[in-house]
DNA sequence: GATGAATGAGGTTTCATTCAT
DNA sequence: TATGAATGAAACCTCATTCAT
């Protein structure tokens, strides 16, 4: 008999796999006690109903890619930082497959609650990107400009190409560099900019 | 009394609104009846099923935003093509505000097939980005690198730049010319780029 | 414009192949409606509802069937009159497709009092025939016996090639021909009769 | 708690007194869950559908009555297999009153499936009496004439006595050989038979 | 604790009937 | 009078949650 700790983790693990691959509506309870191997009836001994493991589940993935998320050092080497800090998030999400989905394209549509909570995180994860950056403009390693923006692309740009290599397993240090060097430079070279 | 397709016209505008902001499985279809004005029953009159509706108004909206694409003729004015692209697009996102939650953050969590319509959209309209820049790296108005992931970047940008104004209301100008800045230039100034 | 009446009737008459066809639950009151080329409205100028329609014919139905059933005059040659009394039947329900349905295989399943009905008045029909066979026993042209049973076996055997030939378009009078003959010598031979 | 094949005979057997009693349109989901005293919700783990819990029905009932009827040697007393054949068929419909609602008067109306399966039914019931008459025919056991006809008109006079019969209470070798005698020898004595 | 059968609230859909034009 | 759009009661079915074993 496993210790009550254990098939919690196990019902954790399970549903994330599931919520990941059905979302929420689609994933029943029956499913993730299935994946987890115990009945039914179990999951309730260690969740009050399906919202609850749900809501732990994200709050746990949450905290792992705040955890991801270092702050730079000003001080010193700004340039491998970054570098290493969209590695680091970049191997978080090649890493776990189930992240993606949870985190990136959320079809769960479970309720505005849970619709405000992820967007809470991720208005927190821009705020700090934007406070390094403004920061970053009083230093002079950020283009003068609008702060708020500059989080907004490059966050965008992070998730989509994080869902895109999701499905097709690129090098990630290939998309690293990429990242990075369109943050220093962008692509568009029209000449003129009015 | 309306004409048919007057009350087709308006049970599609109410589900709209009421898909937009509860998504596809808290949107009942008597709120949409009720959205509309109409008794439960009368919504079986124009439509077979509830997830009829939803396709159908889905469809439009990716027409619309496919209309709102415009393609970039490279032996002209490259740049002001460019802008003026982006402008017409987040112009219809914020003129429009059922447009994020339908496309860009679909809590709609409704089933597997509607993923993959959904998908093949921005597949598709990411598949005519990275052509396009693919065509203009061979002019050299687009910087050497992997075209899909510039189309990645931009269209990440995008997406989140877009669900942001869409709560925040910005001067739809400030958005374009800060786009097609990063686009141009990126922000980050570190110094070395290894 | 039709006069009332002629439009009731054709309703009626609409109503009698639809019911027949399709019985009284898969019949929608639309299908009625269209297959008299009126509209759906109109079927409740004219009949109160969906069940009125379906009482009165099957009152219509049962009466034609009643008129169909002749009298025998004992004091005249009786064989003529049974024969002449089948072929009546026979050829009522071989001319008109929707009797067999409506009276013979009611897939109505309407609801208890339509049953009961339709129950009331095949016992009518048998009692009168039982009444006759009695008659007929007195006179010795009867076998002895409960002429109950002689009712059943008849109206049994009767109904039930009248549901065949319905399908099958056989020639009428070999149906009367070998209906006669059943009744007066039955078709096993076995020998002793213990 | 019963065992999950008690439980299900418990809803097959409510079933049975419903489907009986209404009719397959009358019965609701819930009279039958009612009927086995159990909720709307527990029929739904045992039969996927109210129409599968109507389709295992009729088969059993089906099968039952093709059990009931049993082949006849010719090589021996055909006279007494006749009577002890029709005797087990009588029995069965007399001893289980849900038998002539079902399969007689199927009053179901459930829909154009239905309605073919029932009639394959008898038709192969019909098809094997007449397949027997014909073997009698070259036997002497029958008279002479279409055996299609005498199969018709056999299984209709059963139908009719043995519905009769659910209601009246009779005695049921009463019943056996008033059906026995009428297969030898009719009943009409209507001295010439043209 | 573990199980899985049982429950019933709640959602979708149908269609007889009504009613405004 | 005729129409057919609108209505809403009522039926089927799902699945989160409870509970007896």
């Amino acid at each position: 008999m496993k210790d009550k700790l254990r098939r919690r983790e196990d019902l954790l693990a399970a549903a994330r796999v599931v919520f990941a691959t059905k979302g929420y509506h689609q994933a029943k309870v029956e499913d993730i006690a299935a994946a987890a191997k115990v009945a039914k009836g179990t999951f309730y001994l260690y969740f009050p109903d399906k919202r609850s493991i749900f809501d732990e589940l994200m709050n746990r993935v949450m905290v792992l890619l705040q955890g991801a998320i270092l702050k730079v050092d000003t001080s010193a080497e700004v340039a491998a930082q970054v570098k290493h800090n969209i590695r680091g998030i970049v191997g978080l999400f090649l890493d776990d497959a189930t992240l993606p989905p949870l985190l990136l394209t959320p079809r769960s549509g479970v309720d505005a609650e849970h619709e405000e909570r992820l967007d809470a995180f991720f208005d927190n994860v821009r705020d700090r990107l934007e406070t390094a950056l403004a920061e970053g403009q009083a230093l002079g390693i950020v283009a003068p400009g609008n702060p708020h923006f500059y989080a907004c692309f490059a966050l965008g740009a992070l998730k989509e190409i994080l869902v895109e290599a999701a499905d097709t397993k690129r090098p990630r240090e290939e998309i690293v560099a990429a990242l990075y060097q369109m943050l220093c430079a962008g692509f568009l070279r029209v000449g003129q900019t009015d």
